[in-house]
DNA sequence: TTATATTTGCCAATATTTGTCTATTTAAAA
DNA sequence: TTTTAAATAGACAAATATTGGCAAATATAA
């Protein structure tokens, strides 16, 4: 919800109300609403038009949804949890290296 | 594939056929083939199947099966992956000292 | 209370995943 | 080479998961 929980705040600090959001979105107000609860998640397509409505930096924000997808694999796995990051986190620089 | 790459290994090294592996699984041959060459994913179910015929931790396989579901969400991530597997690590880290 | 904002639960539509079947490719053997 | 078995690819169907809307319920404010 690392995600949700920015939006909510980007979005109070300008003063919408989710029917405004949901407007701008074209998407009902009860999808923003689970978006910014976690309960849903934001189709990638849609962080362009919520950095752009917020005005911020689309990188940030497609970091934060990024991290709420992993999030949400290991979110259960007790202490496997860590490790798998861990080895992702290897794997991923791994590939980075050789793909130069 | 970390995870095919590891079940491939350890068939091998049993001197399994794809085919008598599917049959253990009660899958088909080419679901197996895919399974260890990264194109399909084994179901959580059956990592239980796995690792006792390779006579193998299940949390061995556990770890390595939930690494691949994290580094398929980066993979083409370019550098906003890795920033974003630190942030679900920082979260992972936050929330299991918040449980205790 | 009344009015408005937000959340919830349920359903339909859509998308994704999983697996089988069949055909093709690869590899080893003679 | 031909023959045989093993492994892989591609297309499709079935199963499962995601997404979003609607309507009802709940919260918040005035």
């Amino acid at each position: 919800m690392i995600f949700g929980n920015r939006i909510r705040e980007l979005r109070e600090e300008k003063g919408l109300l989710l029917r405004q959001l949901a407007s701008l979105l074209e998407v009902d107000t009860a999808t923003i609403s689970k978006i910014e609860r976690g309960t849903r998640r934001a189709k990638k397509e849609q962080l362009q038009v919520f950095s752009s409505v917020f005005d911020i930096n689309q990188k940030e924000l497609e970091t934060l949804w990024l991290a709420d997808k992993l999030y949400e694999i290991v979110e259960d796995e007790n202490d496997l949890g860590l490790s798998a990051l861990k080895v992702a986190e290897n794997e991923f620089k791994y590939q980075t290296k050789i793909k130069g």
